[in-house]
RNA sequence: GGAGAGAUGGCAGAGUGGUCGAAUGCGGUGGUCUUGAAAACCAUUGUACAGCAAUGUACCGGGGGUUCGAAUCCCUCUCUCUCCGCCA
């Protein structure tokens, strides 16, 4: 969420920055501030007539422990029409609250200024590209049917037990999951990232912390009985943490990685974006999130970017990384880097990692500050990204890696798995 | 699932209708003393909105009500704890 201040003193600003992402607020803009004119308006009538009512309370006070009962019911009477008054501004100003809240919360983040300009994926600009594409055997195979053929991934299985976009891994399959895991998490703790194991289920106001309420209500899978939600990401249990809370200034950098399933509803995919790996229900993810101070937050991003290049080195895929033009970004980023690995068999590039900046969008709807030099209270930024998501990781491992008789696993995760290779 | 207790400032913990934004203790910050530190003593110490400011208003788990006036009384929701039951 924008803060109202920022749009009321830096409109044209703001409004030239979100022409990035194709979206004219023109009119949202002049509402909003009108809204607020109203907001204040209201509010300051109000204080005016409480503070007129608590004034006659105090009086009708001293007059009863003085023994002044007429001039008690006297004043009594003067306060009929301020409460009425009270009460219908009262009244008046919630619902104008409300209503600002529900403006503000349909503007998504401003772009940051290197954001290109875009609608779609095909305008994100590659920053980079590393790695060797590598040239498969006549016979090589698409990941899906690796997992099959070496009886890695059960997708059927997961059909019966589940539905479509639940795998049940198995054998080298799982262990190579398992190793994936510990391997990513000692990577980011050896970085100075803490280890979370959080909740998978988060309440509403969680939800709406980072922006996926109400934004995206229909992605997540909600258990109404409990009125919880399944989370689609790590972000959301670890970044609200936060909330609320008001952090010292030596505490920074303030750094998490953790470990969770994430469940997506993924409603409306479907084809060959879905198929295998590519896109699933449930699948595993290590996060890294970092709260920074606003000055160092650009900074940040790019030691993330940089951390998460690192891992896919190591991994030896070939991969390039994006940055997002105004269009692809989510709601809630002011800048987002893409990090894809390819993956040979199905040749395609595949998204393995997502690295942004929220500046103070989601500080600001999680109540996240800091005391600064002034002892002023100011809004942290909060940045996070995948390192990694596993899915397509394995995908690509799987295809890239493999030879006429089985898959080698690369040399890194050795120690993780036990195993070299992949043939049976 | 059954029975009971509770939710107050960074923490602990008073406060059962009026000057309570809230005692007291601990913690934090600044200072005095000291070669330095500790101790002791003094002062200070929540958040938000409006306002140049003075100041005003709101907030004692959330929402609603009674009252001239609510942390305090009533209703309701949520959460936490204890005991019993069940159970990884």
């Amino acid at each position: 969420m924008l803060q109202i201040n920022y749009i009321r003193e830096h409109k044209a600003e703001a409004l030239e920055r979100l022409k990035k992402r194709n979206i004219e607020v023109d009119k949202l803009f002049n509402k909003i501030i009108d809204k607020d004119d109203l907001r204040k308006d209201t509010q300051s009538k109000l204080d005016n007539f409480l503070s007129q009512s608590n004034q006659i309370a105090k009086e009708i006070g001293q007059y009863f422990k003085n023994g002044e009962k007429e001039k008690a019911e006297e004043a009594k009477i003067k306060t009929v029409e301020l409460k009425q008054n009270s009460k219908s501004l009262t009244e008046l100003l919630n619902k104008v609250s409300d209503e600002l809240t529900d403006l503000l919360t349909q503007i998504p983040n401003l772009p940051h200024e290197s954001v290109p300009s875009g609608n779609s994926a095909n305008d994100n600009k590659t920053v980079s590209e590393e790695g060797n594409i590598p040239k498969l055997h006549e016979n090589a195979l698409p990941h899906w049917e690796l997992a099959q053929k070496y009886d890695l991934i059960d997708f059927e299985l997961g059909n019966k037990i589940s539905g479509a976009g639940f795998p049940v891994y198995k054998g080298k399959g799982a262990k190579l999951q398992r190793a994936l895991i510990n391997y990513f998490l000692d990577k980011n703790t050896s970085a100075g990232y803490q280890e979370i194991q959080p909740p998978h289920l988060v309440n509403e106001a969680s939800g709406f912390g980072t922006g996926q309420l109400p934004d995206k209500e229909g992605q997540m899978y909600h258990v109404t009985a409990d009125n919880l939600y399944l989370i689609p990401t790590a972000e959301v249990p670890v970044t609200n943490m936060f909330r609320d809370v008001i952090v010292k200034s030596e505490d920074f950098p303030i750094k998490y990685t953790a470990y969770t399933p994430c469940f997506r509803r993924e409603a409306g995919s479907y084809g060959k974006d879905v198929r295998g790996l590519n896109r699933l229900h449930q699948f595993d993810k290590v996060e890294i999130v970092q709260i920074q101070k606003p000055e160092q937050s650009y900074q940040t991003l790019d030691n993330m970017v940089e951390h998460v290049t690192q891992i896919l080195r190591e991994l030896e895929l070939p991969f390039r990384i994006l940055k997002l033009c105004g269009g692809d970004m989510s709601f809630t980023s002011a800048l987002t880097y893409d990090m894809e690995v390819y993956s040979a068999a199905q040749e395609r590039w595949l998204e393995v990692s997502s690295i942004s900046n929220f500046e103070s969008y989601q500080a600001n709807r999680l109540k996240l500050r800091y005391k600064d030099e002034n002892k002023k209270n100011v809004l942290c930024h909060t940045l996070n990204g995948s390192a990694l998501a596993l899915p397509r990781i394995v995908a690509s491992l799987l295809e890239n890696n493999q030879d006429e008789k089985g898959i080698r696993i690369p040399k890194v995760l050795v120690p993780y798995t036990g195993f070299k290779y992949i043939n049976s």
